[in-house]
DNA sequence: CTGTTAGCGCTTTCAG
DNA sequence: CTGAAAGCGCTAACAG
């Protein structure tokens, strides 16, 4: 294997018979060269197959053109896929790439996580946490540009990204009362998680937007998983007034609910509608009815991550010292996935 | 907010009343370093808190401490996160960071993938499949170290890394075998991918140790989806000597399977047992009963891979050309989780 | 064992 | 508009 040696920004000024500045000026867009001397320059640089190294861009500017990704969620949760597919491909638009970094959670990684990204003189930074939560972050991420993703600090004294879970909740309910229901079960997880608190304050809000009473009866919490919605449904299923819809605050209790009311012999969506929240494939596609739920904006908020930390990085070098207003406390709205179980 | 100025080796060196060859010496663990000096310096850098600056060192030294991690996947499976995990910690706890991207499978981002991890230096490069299967890389990949995951090069060019799919088959079947059964079905994929191929052997295979002679029309072909399962689950019902055990190609089948038995007023596992594949937690663990299965390596191969790499990497800097020995092509065993399905 | 000295490849003044 | 020159912070080679 033949060790190519690297070709450098002066091979490209030598052939093009230009200085090395020059080089560097077309090579970032600099407006000060001439079309003609900026062809010629072009031209060596294809035909050298010239690339830029970056550490030594890195060295020279202080921009990495590296985003880092602190996460605890990689190995836990099938949704951490998307959130990191849409901050990297967004990032890698940009010509940016991703750093990525697993602390499941365990602070002192986090810091010294941090620390890391700051070594390699990241741009900026993302905290996303694997379900929509407050957090607390390590002090020395405050040195970088920082984007909190599915989680927000207290003091909300950095930008964040979670889903809109009172206007998913709206919907959610929406839809059921759309279909002419009138007794609307919710089936809540148990801890006081803001999704918990938001998604059933949005059911009540769209109750009252039509009319409808809330019956807290109608309503119960378990741990959000097959067997809690199953408890819980087969409980409500034998409620004196029977709920002719549920709400269940996860397809996976939705699943539960679902082998609830098999089991009672009551047909789906004609006896009961359910519809969940999450739209976890395995489960919301593959059960039978089609489960319909709540997709949570996954995707989307890892590119509002990316898009927003870019927006917020100086443009240029030293100049211009951001406006110091507000961080930006965003909410991202939940879509609907139709399917047959409402 | 205070602009804290870069403290450089420089400030070390002054600080601890030596010269930045020394303080750069005791940062890279050279052995050539009083241990009195070592302290000194090391009580320097404690006390301005001094961290070197990556990209100089990587300018200097041409070694990035990154690993480039190179997936069609992320989206598209829950099994990608263990695979990343495994890669990153691993990676993490020799002082590697990892360089995540993520192309979709378009060979053009993936050549354009590559070209990026280079001038960044990175140190190796994994790439990785989201299933098991013959893969075709970019040709620049070549010039730099690398493993592949969950895939291989046909002419075996590159080490690589992959689940021990027949392995897995037989261990599969001989639960069953073990648990007394002989009439053993098995519910395979249609596409000719490297685990619909192997497994299947591995069945064969533990059928003929056992002298359990092969009756073919106990298997089928169908999409490896739960729709696929149930048909053929359905049909395989029917059979006049019915099996009193099936072995399907993965969970999403086997979920499909259930449906079927479940509708026949079957029992499991009484009446018939069932064993699946991939041990997706949401549909494995959430079944009732709990389907038994098999788990695939992935966290496993992530290690596997960032090891192997970090093995092959030039100890020191130039000597040492590596013995152009035969790329390792390894596989991974599957493990086996019992659940009450058997 | 340790200080000094070249650069690594690139960007950015500073003069033209 | 463009060349020349000065480093960015660090490592490694070379003298002591």
């Amino acid at each position: 294997m033949t060790r190519k040696a690297k070709v450098t920004i002066q091979d490209i000024a030598r052939h093009a018979g230009v200085g090395v500045g020059t080089v560097s000026r077309v090579l970032n867009g600099h407006p000060s060269v001439s079309a003609e001397t900026e062809a010629t320059v072009r031209q060596s640089i294809a035909q050298l197959e010239y690339r830029p190294m970056a550490a030594a861009q890195t060295l020279r500017s202080r921009r990495s053109n590296v985003l880092g990704f602190i996460t605890d969620m990689i190995a836990t949760t099938p949704h951490a896929g998307q959130i990191i597919r849409g901050a990297q491909e967004t990032a890698w638009h940009s010509g940016k790439v991703l750093f990525l970094v697993n602390t499941e959670g365990d602070p002192e990684l986090e810091r010294s996580a941090v620390d890391v990204m700051i070594d390699r003189q990241v741009d900026g930074l993302i905290y996303a946490t694997m379900f929509h939560r407050s957090a607390t972050v390590p002090s020395n991420i405050y040195a970088v540009p920082t984007v909190l993703l599915d989680c927000y600090v207290e003091d909300a004294s950095l930008p964040s990204v979670v889903p809109d879970e009172f206007s998913g909740g709206y919907q959610a309910t929406k839809v059921l009362i759309d279909r002419g229901h009138r007794r609307i079960a919710f089936l809540n997880h148990v801890e006081p998680i803001p999704a918990q608190r938001l998604r059933v304050q949005g059911y009540q809000a769209a109750l009252a937007d039509h009319d409808i009473p809330f019956d807290a009866t109608l309503t119960s919490e378990a741990w959000s998983e097959p067997r809690g919605g199953y408890d819980a449904m087969k409980t409500l299923l034998h409620h004196p007034q029977r709920p002719t819809a549920v709400f269940c605050f996860n397809d996976r209790m939705a699943m539960g609910a679902y082998e609830a009311i098999r089991q009672q012999g009551l047909r789906i969506p004609q006896d009961i509608a359910v519809i969940g929240y999450d739209n976890q494939e395995l489960i919301a596609a593959n059960l039978w009815p089609g489960l319909t739920t709540m997709q949570l904006p996954h995707y989307e908020m890892g590119v509002w991550a990316v898009e927003h930390l870019l927006a917020e990085l100086p443009a240029t070098s030293e100049k211009g010292d951001s406006a110091e207003r507000a961080p930006l406390q965003v909410k991202l709205a939940c879509s609907l996935v139709l399917r047959d179980s409402v």
